[in-house]
DNA sequence: TGGCGTTATGCGATTTTGGTATAACCCGAC
DNA sequence: GTCGGGTTATACCAAAATCGCATAACGCCA
């Protein structure tokens, strides 16, 4: 090694984007696998320890830049409302996740043992 | 092609952090690059299309975070003053556009024609 | 000695983000 | 029929990060 800076840590990540804006990315991707594990936009961001707030405005630009609803929201009733994926929703998610996986698993394997 | 969105975009960077800071990215390579190039951080800065505050900024915290120079700084004198970079700001540029060129040429092999 | 252009920094304005408060909603219990 | 409960939805204020301008410090040269 050629005295390498240990705090000196690599980072990566992928993501997609409509307009310059994200509609893909780690943190939304496992919003709405915890959105469609729950049932509820409230229990996933407890989960991921984002406030309420922050996930529901997630999920709000994700859709106005797709186009289309990811999650079918529904308020009021037993439990006092839930949500659920949109069968549109699956589609992109398998594709983002299939790509996220091959770039985490090409990242590690070229650049986890650089001397950084 | 399985209907795929063209506004839909692929996207990725990769980065060095220290204690969860930027210290190393596109930008901030570029903006050495220019400092060594120009001479000057307000030519580089100007050549960014960025403000020099902001310039400057990614500088300092650069230096800061990696606890040693990356610019002479000189104010005053000729032409008003001059910057260069130290000679120990040569190795990590030199290593981190290596990674980056690596991280580039991988990303466009695997991931540029998806059908997203 | 004054001018010039660069570095350096303070400070208010602007924009973004965060967090709380509150309303709307609807099923089930009573 | 009414009330309670928990979720969605949104308004509103606070806080924080960012931007942009103004200005000082500096040293060579004319």
């Amino acid at each position: 090694m050629s005295d390498p800076d240990s705090r000196l840590q690599v980072r990566s990540k992928i993501w997609l984007e409509v307009d310059g804006e994200p509609v893909f990315g780690q943190g939304r991707e496992k919003l709405l696998r915890l959105i469609q594990a729950t049932g509820s936009i409230n229990a996933a961001a407890k989960d991921m320890g984002i406030p309420y707030r922050k996930a529901w405005t997630y999920v709000d630009s994700m859709e106005k830049r797709l186009g289309f609803p990811l999650v079918n929201r529904l308020k009021g009733g037993t439990g006092g409302g839930t949500s659920s994926l949109t069968p549109q929703a699956e589609t992109p998610l398998q594709k983002f996740d299939l790509l996220r996986q091959g770039f985490d698993d090409i990242v590690n394997d070229k650049f986890s043992d650089l001397g950084f």
